[in-house]
This record gives C-alpha cells, structure tokens and sequence, in this order.
DNA sequence: CTTGACTCCGTACCATGGTACCGGAGTTAT
DNA sequence: ATAACTCCGGTACCATGGTACGGAGTCAAG
C-alpha cells in the first residue's frame, strides 16, 4: 500500500508517468524525498492524485485545484466555500446551454433524417 | 449589408480581426478576392462566421466545423447526421457527468456551509 | 555480471483556440 | 497634405493539460 515508485504511483492512480511529474511541476503534488536516488510515494500521494481526478470531474482547472489544495492547507472554509459555489453557478450555465445544443442538435437530426430533399436542415439551421 | 473590410466583418461578427484571420487559415472561411488591396467580405462571410459561432455551441471542435462545411457542399447527409448524432450522444454524456458533479458539489457546499468544525467537508469529500 | 526495466532531470513538443506584434502600404477625414 | 486609422502577410506568443524524448544512473533477476 506504500512506497511506490514514480510508475507504479502512476498505475496504482491510472495515469501515466509523464502526468505525475507535470503535476510536481504545477505544484499539485509534492516531491517526495528519495530513498537512494529513487523517490518514495505513499498513501497521501495517491490519495492527492485521486483528489485532483475529482476535483478536475467536477471542472475545476489545475490551477483553482491548486488553490483549493492551499485552502486546505489553511483552513479557509470560507474562500472554499465561495470557488464551490461559483462552479455550481458555472456547471448550471453549461449544464443549460449543453442542454439547449443538444436538444436543438437533436430536433434538427431527425428533422435530417425524415428524407426531404434538398440541403441538410442541419446547416441551414445554424445559418 | 455587404462589402465589409476585414475589421467591419470581424465587428459585425463580434469577433477580432485576427480571430478572422485564424478561421482563414484554418480553412473554415475562404479568403475573398481583393478590391484594390484590400480584401472585401460580404453577406456570405458574415453567415459562415454566424454558422461556425452556432456550430461551436454545439461543442463541435473547429475540425468537425471543418468537416461540416465540407460536407455540405458534397451534400453528404448521411454523414452530417452521424456526426450530429454521435455530437448529441457526447453531449448527453457530459450533461451527465456534469450534473452530477455538479450536484455533488453542492451537497458539499451547504455541508460546509452549516457551521460545524473541523475541515472543510468539500475537500475531504474529494479525498 | 550483464541485460532489461525502471528512474532521474531537463527540455521539447503536441493539440486547441485563439491573440499579439511587426513593418510597410493603403485609406479616410479634416 | 498630413495625421490617424486600417489593412496585409507572416511569425511569434499565450494558456491549458498533458506527452515524448534523450542520456545517464540504478536496481533486480537470471
């Protein structure tokens, strides 16, 4: 459950190698120190891999995960709870325009599909 | 209505002019002919841009924009209905994905929001 | 004790969708 | 006519989120 290496943290999270050492480079997660010349990761490293592959489902970029990794650090509830809500208020604005595409792509598809003549009403439509 | 210069297209548009120009060099709109030695968009240009904006709502990436165009001069329905059919099903599965995200996170806001001690639940929540 | 897999570090490169800057020529308004 | 603006073409740069590569060192098994 401990002390892997760079590429077995790597598969142990499902990423790639190259991913792990970017995310040190961002500061998302820290370097540990090396046994030897091999560095060591435990628990907490794939722990915080696993929290930046949630954090990132729920949209946040890499560099407001930072931010929220800081805010951890500090206990800042309150700053936590203001990134949280403005990505609601963001994920309702794309949730509502995906909704509005997709119903729109959807009507035209089958308006496509039922045969009429002539150009696709799918780009006429977007004209 | 017609006979615009590349920044009056681009205004009219709401883009930027280099915006303008990236398309063109893309593919996605075609260079008109010059006027002197200055190039003179009409109705036309202004349309393919209003259909690349709508085209981009629809989260289809400036390729399949692309592919789109060139489809509708070939007439290709078939193929214009696959793309927009396999467009809808992308788009359910990240409506999806973000409502849930979506949900989650505000579960743990008004979590983090009632008061009690201790660390923030939203970035627990992610561990 | 060699072979092969893995690690280290730095740097370069990729796609996407633009945005910025350059020098020089042309255009427009006063 | 002169200033201010716009255009042209080309190239360089930006952020985002990785991915790849090269050379040197290390480690474990056969």
């Amino acid at each position: 459950m401990e002390n892997h290496s760079i590429g077995s943290l790597a598969r142990a999270a499902g990423i790639g190698v190259e991913t792990v050492r970017f995310y040190q480079r961002k500061g998302l997660l820290d370097v540990p120190p090396r046994a030897g010349s091999i560095r060591r990761y435990g628990a907490d490293h794939l722990d915080r891999l696993r929290f930046i592959r949630r954090a990132k489902e729920a949209g946040f970029t890499l560099g407001q995960i930072g931010e929220l990794i800081a805010l951890d650090r500090s206990r800042d509830r309150a700053r936590i709870l203001e990134l949280a809500s403005e990505r609601v208020a963001a994920l309702d604005a794309e949730i509502a325009q995906k909704i509005k595409a997709r119903d729109r792509l959807a009507d035209l598809s089958s308006e496509c599909g039922s045969g009429r003549a002539g150009p696709c009403p799918i780009i006429e439509a977007f004209l």
